[in-house]
DNA sequence: TTCGAGAATAGAACGCTGTTCGATAAGGTA
DNA sequence: TACCTTATCGAACAGCGTTCTATTCTCGAA
């Protein structure tokens, strides 16, 4: 054979193939698992090779997160707009969640940098399309969206940490974690601890999703008395 | 001289003085300050020595967390619990949003083991007793709980992120940092995005205090609803 | 066909990090 | 004196993000 195929090959990326193996890596594995070595192995490449295409870690992170953002962007692009802007801003906001919550390690960085995040935007646009609709003041419907925000973001964040390398052998883990809290709990004094003793039933074998819904219900509901009522008094 | 004081003193360290350098350390130069080697200079000791003390840096860090929480407790133990559980509710809510601001490096930490830091739980009892108050159901009770400590937190992490390495030279840095993000919004275009149009003006000097007590008295009015009205419907 | 410029790849090293190991000293007890 | 426990620390290790420099490949111009 004439072809020159002997010889170790050289690797060849992109900038959608390192983006696309950090997320996979980042899925797969939790956030301590990206690294400029694991990733470079993945592509089956060099290490330095992916600083042709990214100037930082932080960028590939940066540019991670927009990518899933995208990608939420276009999948709920035609969520049908309720009627209700209420039930318009809870759609957006469930399925902002969902998709941040199969996600775990980009909550952390959606509030990081609006200008290295640009879709981030659209979906902050999105969201505050919906409570404009309730023609509240400027500032009222400035409050509104950063609270759902807030919410959806840091309850996301709260929810995926990573657990501090405890046992996570076998799966149905959750539970047998969430029961061993349990069991540290009901070992406190009901007298001193009267709440965390109501709530420990509830607390084994809750869903966050559930959870999640029903803190988003409350801010809704806080949002429909506050938007009928006054128009925006000051604080 | 008879004394044995020539040769180098070797340090002297405690629990106490390392848990407390290191919040130093956090709260003057932020959580990528805190390094063994910066610990221990601060100490006047060596690297190794932090170890007799703390077994790992996630340990050091629960245990900062940890003691911070202890002096938000003290400082809030006898906080004038108002007639109203809502009312006393905000006032929780809002001194531990006020003390995680002062230690924006701790949000993060506050989440992630409760039997780590025994504490935050201490706090949590408290929400969770002004919400008994409602006398809602078990599991009401627990969402509603969760959603106030879920939006305290998580609007808290969100608001202390550290600046991505940016411009942060003098004072006053903040408008000019909050500017910059607005000049860029301004170029958006108005028609695709109406609603950042029309939220720049209140995004510009927004003040993140006053926009914290928004959000929580949103879920506090939609919580005032929910408690005064269907004792707890299934989802 | 040769040359050179640029794009793309990568090995090796640098400084920094958390962590471990082993040596060393001080204090108290038998 | 001998000895164990408590406490301290220098030195080293592996892993990290990042940079430097050299190398290969492609392709249009001469």
């Amino acid at each position: 054979m004439a072809g020159a195929s002997q010889g170790r090959r050289r690797a060849v990326h992109s900038l959608e193939a390192v983006i696309g193996e950090a997320i996979a890596l980042l899925d797969e594995a939790g956030e301590g698992a990206l690294t400029f070595r694991a990733l470079a192995s993945r592509l089956g490449g060099g290490v330095a090779s992916i600083y042709w295409y990214v100037s930082s870690k932080d960028e590939l992170l940066d540019r991670a997160t927009d990518q899933v953002v995208v990608d939420h962007l276009e999948r709920t692009e035609d969520l049908p707009r309720a009627a209700d802007p209420l039930a318009g801003l809870r759609e957006l906001a469930v399925a902002l969640f969902d998709d941040i919550r199969l996600h775990p390690w980009m909550g952390k960085y959606m509030m990081r940098d609006a200008e290295a995040q640009p879709h981030v935007m659209i979906a902050y646009e999105r969201l505050g399309e919906q409570v404009m609709r309730l023609d509240m003041s400027p500032r009222d419907t400035f409050h509104a969206v950063s609270a759902v925000l807030g919410f959806v973001i840091g309850t996301a964040i709260d929810l995926g940490q990573e657990p501090p390398a405890g046992a996570d052998l076998a799966a149905g883990d959750r539970d047998s974690g969430l029961e061993a809290y349990a069991e540290t709990w009901r070992a406190l004094d009901p007298e001193k601890f009267p709440y965390i003793h109501l709530i420990i039933e509830e607390f084994v074998g809750h869903d966050d999703a559930v959870q999640f819904r029903a803190g988003l219900d409350l801010i809704l509901e806080g949002l429909r008395r506050t938007s009928a009522g006054e128009p925006g008094a000051d604080d």
